[in-house]
Order: C-alpha cells, then structure tokens, then sequence
DNA sequence: AAATGGTACCTTATTATGCATGGTATCGTC
DNA sequence: GACGATACCATGCATAATAAGGTACCATTT
C-alpha cells in the first residue's frame, strides 16, 4: 500500500516506453499476451499482467499490431500477435526518439556521452 | 490541435525523467525557475514553461530542494531552488535506476549494451 | 466426472504527471 | 503611464501504468 518512492519512480519511467518494448518483441516473431507479459516482467519493464492486456487492446485498436485467435497444444487457446507496416513504423520512429530521449537525459544528467551509432 | 503521434510519443517519455532532471541541473548549482524552464526545453525535456512550476511545488513539497526568494538585478524577484540532502540521495538513486531502465530498453529494442559501469 | 492449479485473457477504477491555457506582478524603456 | 519581457502560479485535461478482481480453458488427480 505504502509505496515506494523508489517503485513509483521506476513507475513513471516505464510510461510510454513499454508499448513500443512490446512492438519491438513482436518484430523479432510473433507473440501472445500472457508470455509477452513474463518476458516484460523479467524485464522489469512492466509490474503484473494487469499492464499488458490494455496495452495491447491500445495497439489493436491503433492498427499497430494484428491478432489472431490460435489453439494451443498444452493449455488455453492464445491470441496472437504481430506486427503490422504501421506498427513497423511507430517502433522505427520510436527508435530514433529514444536514441535523442536517452541523450538528453544522459547529458542533463552530467553522465559521458556515448556515441550512439545506430545504423 | 492535431496532436502528432510523435509529439505525444515523447511527452510520454518524458514522464518521471523530468523531475529528476531538475534536481540534476539543481545539483550543479542554484536555478530558478524560469531560467530552468528554458533549459530544459532547449534540450527538449519539456514542452514549455506550464511544465516546470508545478513540478517544482512538488519537489518542494516532498522536500528535495529548498527555496528562497530573492531580488534580481534586472527583473522580477526570483525563486531560487537548492538541492536538499534527501535531494541529493533521490538524484543518486534515479541515477542508478535510469542506468537499469535504459539497458533493460535497449535490450528489449535489440540494441547493443554497453558495459555500463556503475561506481 | 468433479475438483484443483496453472495458463490465458479481459475489465474497471485509481493515480500520477506532462501540457495548455490563462492570470498576476515586477522591471526597464519609451 | 503604457508596453513588452521576465518571472511566477493555478486550473483543467488527457494519457497510461497499476492494482484488483473476474472469466474461461486445459491437464492432472482422485
């Protein structure tokens, strides 16, 4: 109940990062939420499974992402996940954001200035 | 009016870096809050100056800077801001955990890790 | 076949915070 | 004394992570 001044920081830090963490697992293959949410935990990049599933409508509904509907062999059936052109695109965009985000922040911060080549 | 998805992208980001931003700026000396403003929208961490004021309520209400008024050569009086020691420690501690969220970031986006030494 | 535990999904209310907007007061200059 | 720039503050809004609770399916055990 009481919280944390240290867990809500990291809280607020993951805002608007994790959906495109989300974007960028689905471009390595295809995903579903219950798995997407472990791997984002372990991650430390989301807090329960409670985050995943909105964010994920969010994504559905903006066109980002695409599902369908899959039996699985050993357990509930899963709805599946992958990326779509605009959802390609918002994580490239997303990418060079996060590349001049991540700077600012480092050179506010007096932190050295790594090149940060992205090719 | 029309909001960009990629303005609205990094308002997000910005969300609980921007504070600690402050108290970065604040720990290299005294500021107030205007000049402050223009800091950090010049690198980008804010959007303009209806960001920083009551941010910086906050901070005082939670105790990390101090503040006192002060007359100025030229202009209104300001409102300089001090780093308090919970200040100091809250700054050190998102340090570390900025640290932590940009390489789990860049791990989930695919990008090389650097060796990241913390001392 | 009924109970159990794990998997998988979804919804709702709460909360924090960046942002836009508009307002007030001071100072120097014309 | 009017104006613009500086400097501060308050209000209302939208967004998104979180907590909490709920539903349903599957495999195993009894």
């Amino acid at each position: 109940m009481v919280d944390n001044n240290a867990g809500h920081t990291i809280g607020q830090l993951r805002r608007g990062v994790v959906d495109h963490c989300v974007l960028a697992l689905l471009k390595k293959g295809e995903g579903y939420g219950f798995d997407l949410a472990k791997t984002l935990a372990h991650a430390q990049l989301i807090a329960g499974e409670g985050t995943i599933y909105p964010l994920l409508s969010r994504l559905r509904r903006e066109g980002l992402v695409d599902t369908q509907w899959r039996e699985s062999d050993q357990g509930p059936p899963r709805r599946y996940y992958v990326l779509t052109e605009s959802g390609e695109a918002a994580l490239e965009n997303f990418r060079s954001q996060w590349a001049r985000f991540k700077q600012s922040v480092d050179t506010v911060m007096g932190l050295p200035e790594e090149d940060s080549h992205v090719e």
